[in-house]
DNA sequence: GTCTATACACCGATAGAC
DNA sequence: GTCTATCGGTGTATAGAC
């Protein structure tokens, strides 16, 4: 009635989140507690059970949460599909590395974290993760057809493209030699090379 | 039985080492437990402390052997230093690829547990990755001096490759798609686009 | 070299007061 | 919505018998 207790609820839910992320992110998920993660947002281990109904659960909706938030800006600012693969492909690489170097915890997680996923927990995001490879894949095979791209092996290139990106998001830091925007643009000339293709006029240096 | 009078202490040593590297590879450091690796072995949990003084050295020594066993084999059949750079980097790419196929399990725990390790055993295991990392950079810097390489960033380009390659680990199965040659094959193609390189005639399809 | 037994802290999760 | 108290179980590591 006249209590506002209500509204402290949702405030403490994304303090769970975010403290969950920051924590698992450092330590790894098996090695974090729920003490631990009820310290750091200020209430008792009981108390997170009002917003999760078990541990693995918090660590799903996080991985969930950050492939559903990366198709999802993907789809926003997708380019046209019938735009020349190359556009594409560039537009792809400089929205891959700045999500990875902006959300650099959450990335971390639902790269290394899988293996703490039941069976049908890790179906539900790989599938998520499959859809988001699935986007490169298309380009390539795009980019293939027009003859602009001359990869030999399509799901192989993609795999070391990804591999080669997501690795930014292990030794960038905030302080490092090279400025974000210069790390994008050298990774957008790699990927261009591994995929066999001449990089845009604005792209090389 | 009350105990193994007969049994000898290397051979179990090479056990818990090898049933500790299983266990983590699998499930990850922190949520594999020392009862579980002296189950696997049949031993009691306190009969482990024969062998490691505690958890984390177990895990320190298994990526230290790791490391060591591979700076050794690549130093058994580095190229001669004077040979030209296009050819040791084919070399090295076989070299590392092979590698990675065939002892996945200490690979992935070597990039993947090493947020585990406190402060000085963490940056002695850094210390032996980067000199891993260097025999690649300065093969890079070589043929570039050579004019056969053509990469923008010489530590990016050796952060990249790096990060390529070793994905491979998280998704090689011996009854994928790919025999583990033709997986190879194409890495070092794919490398040499990287390094902005021809790549060797025997190592074109 | 391996065992049994145990110390004692911490785990995830639940119950019920307020 | 958050608290305190508590359950049953497991964690790492040690002591001392044989």
């Amino acid at each position: 009635m006249a209590r506002k207790s209500g509204s402290s609820g949702e405030k403490t839910r994304a303090m769970v989140e975010e403290a969950a992320t920051r924590l698992i992110a450092r330590h790894g998920f098996a090695a974090v507690s729920m003490r631990q993660i009820a310290r750091e947002v200020g209430v008792q281990a009981g108390a997170l059970y009002l917003y999760t109904p078990d541990k693995q659960s918090l660590l799903k909706d996080i991985m969930r949460g950050h492939l559903q938030h990366l198709l999802e800006s993907w789809a926003a600012q997708a380019p046209d599909p019938d735009l020349p693969a190359a556009a594409r492909l560039e537009r792809f690489v400089r929205f891959h590395i700045d999500y990875h170097i902006l959300r650099a915890e959450k990335v971390f997680i639902s790269y290394m974290e899988l293996r703490n996923l039941d069976c049908d927990n890790f179906a539900e995001i790989e599938r998520l993760r499959r859809s988001y490879e699935h986007i490169l894949e298309e380009i390539l095979i795009s980019g293939a057809a027009e003859g602009v791209f001359h990869h030999t092996d399509t799901r192989l290139t993609t795999l070391a493209m990804i591999a080669m990106m997501t690795g930014v998001s292990t030794w960038y830091r905030d302080d490092g030699r090279l400025p974000p925007d210069a790390i994008t643009t050298r990774y957008v000339d790699m990927a261009f090379r591994l995929a066999g293709g001449e990089p845009l006029a604005e792209a090389a240096e």
